[in-house]
RNA sequence: GGCGCCAUAGUCAAGCGGUCCAAGACAUCGCCCUUUCAAGGCGGUAACCUGGGUUCAAAUCCCAGUGGCGUCACCA
């Protein structure tokens, strides 16, 4: 034993104490939802608002749902969506290590501790049917609870297999605070003596955590609302230990609609789904802020924020208590903010590589295509449909020439055309103003209407009714030689 | 079902007893502008779950009902 108290008193020796703590403690299980990529980021900003420490911490005590490159998945999430982390598996750090397959000794220990404290004990129960049905037995009823110490020994000796439980005080009640629920009671003979160490000597995740939390110094407790729940125990557990207790911040859930809370199974988009999408990684993020938080004060306002702003006027007071529902219009349109605030060498960079799947062909600037697409464009996998006319003009029902506000018809059109073709042979250059100040001219020479005449050039040099960019832009774009080509093609249909 | 939590427009939400016949944003609808669609500008429709209290005064506090969510694993 006293081995044991020279190895508690080294590993509260380590905790760090003073700044402010935080952990992001996913499972590997391969999928960073949108709901875990929250808690990650709220979890982060509380850190950085504070000048604290963000931690990440693996949880893989679940030896039967480990995924194959999960881990990696979460540190490819956390480093592109900007949520360093300053203590990790990767990184180490002073309360190393930080997987927790990797830390089963100590909890073996302290489980073992709190056998001998009197707050739990060894049970050796094989769960029947009829014992879970009842539900008696793990709330005060199961008969290890009240095995002699003689009793528990010869069972050890005889090498039977068991759990540690922590047990439950059979009287009065428990409350605890969280930070956004506030003051919460329940009678304690709500709570079921849980199970905290596995018969594989691994740690359930309930008692882990706890473990965790106190000797990595964490002053914040972030986690999911689904949460609430267990608190009550491990308020409990760290009473027992005589640790001090963190402050609790219960996250409501992301939901998908009223009903169900996002997930893999119903196909809702994980981080690197929307990436994939076509949205923007600083604009998932500032919406997935708001999805459960709102600026105070001055800032109540405020809807754009960058990592950096969040990170300064985060406040755990703006945490909602409701679930909020997944938008993903709302989403569309915070990254459409996002993609028109880029400078025009950024924009062009993202957008390069889906112009290109529409537009193969070198002579077609992607600069200009993206300098057309950056204002009107939400999400850049809508890129590639938007562009393909430039590549090869579609096929197009000559009806696309009628438009009542532009007041063209196949007789109309058929004029226009046949009075722009020769007037763009001749242009001396091919320029955005020489084609517009052609257009404009050619069109005050006919007497008509601007649009009277844009609509079939328009019409004519991209084969379809909704482009990005006028139709003279398109004609600088496609060039002369190509232009003409498609205006003597929709002359022939007319 | 027990226990716990939550409840402002279709959605995200401000509101912490008077300044609320309730802000802002998305969506939606209409108008303007325009070389079409879009973008941009302007405007409209749309909410305090219900019922009781407390109070001079309630979206805001209390209680009940209803509804929703969570939880009741050797999963996290």
């Amino acid at each position: 034993m006293s081995t044991d108290a020279t190895y508690f008193a080294d590993m509260e020796a380590k905790i760090p104490h003073g700044k402010t703590r935080t952990r992001f403690a996913p499972s590997p299980t391969g999928y960073m939802h949108v709901g875990n990529l929250r808690t990650a980021l709220y979890t982060w900003l509380i850190a950085r608002n504070q000048k604290g420490t963000f931690i990440l911490r693996i949880e893989d005590t679940d030896q039967g749902r480990l995924v194959e490159g999960a881990v990696d998945v979460i540190y490819r999430t956390m480093t592109e969506c900007g949520l360093s982390h300053d203590e990790g598996p990767d990184v180490g750090g002073p309360v190393a290590p930080y997987i927790q397959s990797e830390r089963r000794d100590t909890y073996g220990k302290y489980a073992h501790l709190l056998v001998e404290k009197g707050c739990a004990y060894y049970c050796f129960c094989e769960k029947t049917e009829s014992q879970e049905d009842s539900g008696d037995f793990s709330r005060g009823e199961d008969p290890c609870r009240s095995l002699t110490a003689e009793e528990v020994q010869a069972k050890l000796n005889a090498g039977l297999p068991y759990v540690i439980r922590q047990k439950i005080p059979r009287e009065g009640s428990t409350t605890f605070h969280d930070a956004i629920f506030g003051d919460i009671t329940v009678e304690n003979s709500e709570l079921e003596d849980q199970i905290l160490l596995k018969s594989d000597g691994l740690p359930t995740y309930n008692f882990a955590n706890v473990i965790d939390d106190h000797l990595m110094g964490i002053t914040h407790v972030v986690r999911g609302s689904e949460y609430l729940s267990s608190a009550p125990k491990y308020d409990l557990l760290y009473r027992s230990f005589g640790w001090e207790i963190p402050t609790y911040v219960h996250c409501s859930p992301v939901m998908r609609d009223q009903h169900n809370k996002m997930s893999k199974r119903y196909g809702d988009p994980s981080y690197e789904d929307l990436k994939a999408q076509g949205f923007l990684t600083e604009a998932i993020l500032n919406y997935v802020a708001l999805l459960g938080w709102s600026p105070r004060g001055e800032q109540a306002e405020q809807e754009i924020f960058s990592l950096q702003e969040l990170a300064e006027a985060f406040d755990i007071g703006g945490i909602s208590k409701s679930p909020a529902i997944f938008d993903i219009g709302k989403l569309t349109h915070f990254n459409a903010l996002y993609l028109r605030a880029m400078t025009p060498e950024a924009f062009h960079a993202v957008a390069e590589p889906y112009i290109r799947q529409a537009v193969k062909n070198p002579a077609l600037d992607t600069k200009e295509i993206a300098a057309l697409l950056q204002a009107r464009c939400e999400r850049l996998t809508e890129i590639p449909e938007k562009i393909g006319f430039f590549e090869t003009l579609p096929a197009y029902e000559k009806d696309l020439f009628t438009n009542k506000k532009s007041k063209t018809n196949d007789e109309v059109s058929k004029a226009m055309l046949e009075a722009a073709i020769p007037a763009l042979e001749s242009l001396p250059g091919w320029t955005q103003d020489s084609i517009h100040d052609c257009l404009i001219g050619l069109a005050e020479k006919l007497a008509v209407k601007n649009a009277a005449l844009m609509w079939p050039v328009r019409i004519a040099a991209a084969g379809c009714a909704v482009t990005p960019g006028g139709a003279v832009e398109i004609c600088r774009i496609l060039g002369r030689e190509e232009t003409l080509r498609r205006l003597r093609l929709g002359l022939e249909k007319l």
